[in-house]
DNA sequence: ATCATATGTAAGTATTTTATTACATATGTA
DNA sequence: TACATATGTAATAAAATACTTACATATGAT
């Protein structure tokens, strides 16, 4: 159950979880993890366009990742979805809502 | 408890619920319905901003609005909060993915 | 050597989202 | 009438996000 200490850490995870793409990418990982090449296919997305989508949710912690080499002998980055689940309602939001900060990004 | 019935669905909120803004909205409707002009007093952003936030709430079906005769004579528009409380998981957004449209959007 | 596999990223473009400015209309009060 | 309140929106600008193209490196197989 993920915990969210401050309403900037709850608004990162939202933001990772609104787009069609990652949603896609935890589906998939939520059935094992994969290196992202095969990813990227099983997907039918450019490996740079997943490779944005990947640092966004693991910015977020939703997923991690680890090099591995594979049978081939090949290097690999594999992905993993971590434990992933929360609840939303208008209590946390209030609760979480005065450690929001409206900062511009960049 | 809002229930999705695609997966299209659960990102129209996710999306919704993705900007400070919205979630401080959220967080002041939350202690009772407020109309407009006030809640942008109160947040201190501009209407025509608010205005824009508050229709990705209420597309989202987070908020809803009815127009009133306030005390002094005029009209104003009273944004209330909808029940809301859902739970997130691997298994529902598994299960939601295959209804997820990748469409773009205009 | 060439081909297929893998990671990694820089640079540029396109699209979407967010925010501002400037209006319009209407009601009530001084 | 002039001022304060309210809603509503169009047009534009700015910022953030998403996406593409083009590279680089490395491993193993043919």
């Amino acid at each position: 159950m993920i915990r969210f200490d401050s309403g900037d850490e709850l608004l990162l995870v939202l933001e990772a979880l609104s787009n069609p793409h990652r949603l896609k990418i935890i589906a998939v990982l939520s059935e094992g993890r994969q290196y992202v090449s095969h990813l990227a296919r099983e997907l039918g997305i450019s490996r740079p366009l997943l490779y944005l989508h990947l640092q966004k949710l693991e910015e977020a912690n939703i997923v991690s990742s680890d090099m591995e080499i594979l049978e081939t002998g090949q290097a690999a980055k594999y992905y993993q979805l971590n434990d992933f689940q929360f609840e939303l309602n208008e209590k946390n939001i209030h609760d979480l809502s005065s450690s929001l900060t409206m900062k511009k990004k960049k």
